[in-house]
DNA sequence: TAATATAGGGAGGGGGCCTCCGTTTGGCTA
DNA sequence: TAGCCAAACGGAGGCCCCCTCCCTATATTA
């Protein structure tokens, strides 16, 4: 199904280009990044930017694309594991990372998935279906509370990577993440 | 001690009148709301704003004073309370409604937490060190775990208050607080 | 090599932040 | 009541960013 003509080598190369220096602004500056720097930095007019990449979004969701389809992946295949629990706290591990790997890229998720016309949109969508499925499972299974809801579950998991950007420790998302998925209370 | 001088008459008029139309704009627009715009609704140039309020977190530490003063002291006398459990989650239920008063405030918050020049942080810091006597009082009665800090505490409240910005129902900061106080796994 | 679809680039309009400094005025004093 | 001046006002201007539009340049194909 791929069919899309192949790109014009001028435009390949400046492609990539901006692909890389997005991967460093956003690692450096969040991604609200000016579009102007990585442009700019590409050594390439802020025009061209925006003929690759129509909206901020696209260019993120261009950036995530393959650790999405892999989280895709992931959430079908932990459907056999022995355990929905623990299955479904790995999946969700995982996406707290994924949200966590640019500052403010959790926000940005959680807006687009109310935001059809958002080209993060069928990514968030996408992860939202995956989690169902594993948070339906571990509700059969009894070890997950009955009215909690994947919406929820899924929300949570962003809320605990937006809460690591704001702690010093680099394991921020894992610890916080057991301390939400395991209660706080004492045992 | 409030041995400030009086302010001149128009003084004290703009400044009551940028306080209102602040609290509607970061009602509407969250703290990012433009503050030009907010000077133009009061009747006002922004050098005015500039003047009474040096930064935009002194203009949210303004709107959110009374309530800051309030929620120190009842952290003072919910040590009091005969249950340590729910005297923490009472009084963090309530940190997680103020923070999510206007959108984007838990950032704020939390990043002021680690700026000492913010005018936000002497009040956030003030919320860490009320929570810290709650936290011990309820570690010690063993209702909490033994492991987590008070920093820890504080934080996933504020990522329930952003959280609850990405969710439609009303009560959103209650029902997220009772998922992550009281845990996700089936009782 | 010439034609042309494709891609590049950047000026320009819109908006926001914040500072600086010339102008205005409230309130006090004589 | 008039005059003074510290206090307050206000907005132009410099800087940055977003995004669009349209003219220019060029890779590819015939």
């Amino acid at each position: 199904m791929d069919t899309a003509k192949p790109m014009r080598a001028d435009a390949r190369r400046n492609y990539e280009r901006l692909v890389e220096e997005a991967k460093l602004a956003f690692g450096r500056h969040g991604v609200d990044a000016s579009l102007e720097d990585i442009a700019r930095s590409s050594g390439v007019g802020i025009g061209t930017l925006y003929r690759h990449f129509p909206t901020r979004e696209a260019l993120l969701e261009t950036l995530l694309r393959d650790r999405f389809d892999s989280q895709a992946a992931a959430a079908r295949e932990l459907l056999d594991h022995p355990s929905p629990i623990d299955a479904l706290r790995a999946w969700l591990l995982d996406l707290g990372r994924t949200s966590a790997r640019y500052r403010g890229l959790s926000d940005s998720m959680m807006t687009a998935l109310t935001d059809e016309t958002s080209q993060l949109y069928a990514s968030c969508h996408a992860m939202q279906g995956a989690v169902s499925h594993l948070v339906d499972r571990a509700r059969r299974a009894g070890e997950l509370r009955e009215d909690v809801t994947s919406q929820e579950v899924l929300l949570l998991a962003h809320a605990v990577a937006w809460a690591s950007e704001h702690v010093g420790t680099a394991n921020g998302v894992d610890r916080l993440f057991e301390l939400v998925f395991g209660g706080l209370r004492a045992s």
